[in-house]
DNA sequence: CAATCATTTCGACCTACATCGAAACGATAC
DNA sequence: GTATCGTTTCGATGTAGGTCGAAATGATTG
């Protein structure tokens, strides 16, 4: 149970929900996250520690970068139910819409600098 | 973005999953509640406020006592994808078992005084 | 109408959380 | 190997949330 709402809590923050959203889209980096969030690396880096010990995300170095990436099925119990639920979620959202712009403008070479 | 994150803190609490899985039984008054739960009367005026405020549960008076039960199809937008995926989840939950137990055995005129 | 009873609101307390900047870490590049 | 760069951890700060007891509310009952 306390599992369960560890979960639900990690789903509480409008920056985790856009973080969610973004990944949708492709895998990306710390800097890239921040660079759309406008928040400092350390948060971004904070929020997303906490996305992967729920089991939304994985991580794996690439190089000088660690890539972040949706928990792909079979995903954890509880994940692989939210999980699509999340997906089909927020289909007009302005702030989600305006976020996926961005991830699609954003190059990691030059932001992160 | 903000109403759902919000939906999701108000499942980020395990006496209100509680009160939810209670629920799934019949409807109950608060001091009800505050029975199987073991905490202060206004804390779980608190929690039932909570979940009514996002749309989990509606309440009527009926004479002295206010009923709470789950908000019935069709619930408000998220609501109606969630509801279903609480019921099936924590279907083997030792605390949720016990906690059905003493729903069946409780009676509110007995207890509330 | 006065008293009782279930519930809600209020005020206070403590804990948990989001955020930042600085420092530590790890790997890459010169 | 030293410097640089992306990331993580740490410490501090302000805010939000869960809890309680007491006071307020609202309806029922005598």
């Amino acid at each position: 149970m306390r599992e369960l709402t560890r979960i639900f809590q990690s789903l509480s923050d409008v920056n985790r929900i856009r973080i969610l959203k973004m990944l949708e889209q492709r895998p990306l980096c710390v800097c890239e996250i921040t660079s759309v969030l406008g928040l400092a690396t350390s948060t971004v880096s904070k929020h997303l520690s906490i996305l992967r010990d729920t089991g939304f995300v994985v991580d794996s170095k690439e190089g000088k970068w660690v890539n972040y990436r949706l928990t792909d099925s079979p995903s954890p119990p509880y994940i692989n139910k939210l999980m699509p639920l999340i997906k089909e979620l927020l289909p007009d959202d302005k702030v989600v819409r305006e976020d996926a712009k961005k991830v699609r403008d954003v190059d990691r070479e030059t932001i992160c600098a």
